[in-house]
DNA sequence: CTGAAAGCGCTTACAG
DNA sequence: CTGAAAGCGCTTACAG
């Protein structure tokens, strides 16, 4: 078989040849940055239409542009969360000429140096395991960032954006509406991690649910370190087996609360009647279970557009501010049947 | 505030500075397609080492190498079924230190020119709805491609990877199933789109419910053209209302078979003893519903590391293949209370 | 065994 | 108004 490299190598070089102009004028065409002989411009572009031309972006991007990726990092790229906020992010990059690049967050050292080789305009850290010295370590090599703030990110120096979500007060208002609702004895369920990644109290769900919690004087339970659901569910089964009844549950999405009013009607307890059970993310599941699941619903498309907005910003004046962009967002609490 | 620019700019010539020799030494120690005397390698490491070097991408891409992106098209990224696939395709992707570029199908024309920007060393094409011209003229382009063969792809021609993920038979199992139960009067909702992108019949799902209708002479009823889910709902609604009661419903998707189920149980109808529901995916939204959801599962491992190996052979001996590399999996039904 | 040099496809300062 | 030229950070054929 021939090798058709050729139909995928349409250069800038072609384009001047096609138009019968320097190959300057046609960059100048393509960058609008000094004024060319509108004769000239038309048949540069003319001809960019005719070879479908797209000048490679590598080139450019070596030249000092931009190279138009733009690096997602996620802890759960399976979850129905981040698939909506991807989804939505997916299609104002694609506005902006931009492509998104998802991967999945990696512990190893040199996973930073592989962002370093400099393809990257910008990178969004939508992961609450990415170690906080690697971080740092982006930001002052002067790369964008922006944060999805899924834990206290107080620490960061420097220029970044950083969006805080809404967890930390969504989860207050959960606290708050179970205990308007009579609920005292509370029970928060972790998520499941087989790489043992579980929440500790820089994480805004937990740390909001203590919070909360403590101006009520409650004393939670808090039942986290389980690898599996099934771990999970049959650790809320001892515990009420063992006599300690919660009649309140807040998961910490919603699967995990799920595993949660599962294992209590297992047992016998009604839900809501006996025991209330409140998700996160307010995802899909709440409307298929029995009963259907209350749940903290977050703005991704607010989320998204300020994603966008402040890797746009950085991305284009990223030196001309003083320090970090912040944003807080909403939450709000979706009520049904399980409260 | 100083540009640190300077951070993110270790090249080849400080690498070659710290460790006392040549540029050229340091790319054929990093290249390994020379020998290098000993003694100049293990310094030309240590400094790779010591300054955290890793070569320009992009530079590498120009002359010739990988750029070592691989772009993933997908036409529904919200969907868990694609958090999945992508989350496992990312970390045997990842090994081979590579990145998944994630992209919503678009329609237009620039899409395929944005593409050919150069910028991928493959395409995995995910969608449904990516036009088969702009497919063909992907694969004539030279650029490796892999198939999700979520529809019928028997006319693009060349050599190109294609993953039959098991749909038509997965769906001609469920309707042998419902059969073997007694089942006579099947109905098949297909997906919500609020763009009008329903399953026509070169869609495997479909296509596979329909012939094996034909097989046993049923006359299935088909609900399509819905923007909503609760559109579909009040449609199956009204069906049932209006005197058409199946009792076997396989919806195109779990999310989908589920409001169908609630439409009949909002309607009166018992499920499973009136009317048995399967859906597709097996996603985790199976588990929590109540009858809980028979489903079709793919298996979504072998797919990403058949999408993986077929792309890697495409990217390294494209030219050696004579025609289409194929492989065909195997689907599984999970069998749940729904039936 | 190794270096100087050409060149990948661009951008833009420099010099008309 | 416009062109020839330098250079981005690399790879590798060419010539020792």
């Amino acid at each position: 078989m021939e090798s058709k490299k050729d139909l995928r190598t349409i250069t800038r070089k072609d384009i001047a040849i096609e138009a019968g102009v320097t190959e300057t004028i046609v960059s100048y065409v393509i960058n609008g940055n000094r004024y060319v002989k509108e004769e000239k411009r038309r048949k540069v572009e003319e001809a960019i239409a005719r070879l479908n031309y797209r000048p490679n972006s590598m080139a450019r991007a070596l030249k000092g542009k931009k190279s138009n990726h733009i690096l997602f990092i996620a802890d759960d790229i399976k979850g129905e969360y981040f698939g909506k906020l991807i989804s939505e992010i997916d299609g104002l990059a694609y506005k902006e000429d931009y492509f998104i690049t998802l991967c999945a967050d990696h512990q190893d050292e040199d996973f930073v140096n592989r962002i370093y080789s400099k393809f990257f305009d910008g990178i969004v850290i939508g992961s609450a395991s990415f170690p906080l010295h690697n971080i740092q370590r982006l930001i002052d090599a002067g790369i964008p960032i922006v944060l999805l703030e899924i834990r206290d990110y107080s620490s960061i120096q420097g220029v970044y954006g950083l969006i805080n979500t809404g967890l930390y007060e969504g989860s207050r208002r959960v606290v708050r509406t179970l205990y308007e609702r009579g609920r005292r004895k509370l029970l928060f369920l972790d998520r499941v991690s087989t790489s043992g990644n579980w929440s500790s109290m820089d994480d805004w769900r937990l740390k909001g649910f203590t919070d909360q919690c403590n101006v009520y004087r409650l004393e939670p339970v808090v039942v986290s370190g389980c690898r599996t659901e099934d771990e999970l569910s049959a650790k809320v089964i001892d515990l009420l087996a063992s006599g300690y009844v919660p009649d309140g549950i807040f998961g910490r999405n919603d699967p995990i609360a799920l595993v949660g009013m599962q294992a209590c009607q297992k047992m016998g307890f009604n839900v809501p009647d006996d025991i209330s059970v409140i998700g996160f993310d307010n995802t899909r599941l709440c409307r298929f279970s029995s009963p259907t699941l209350s749940s903290v619903e977050i703005e991704q498309s607010e989320i998204a557009r300020w994603v966008m907005d402040m890797m746009m910003s950085l991305i284009d004046n990223r030196s001309s501010f003083e320090k970090r962009l912040e944003v807080y967002l909403d939450t709000k609490l979706v009520m049904r049947e399980s409260v």
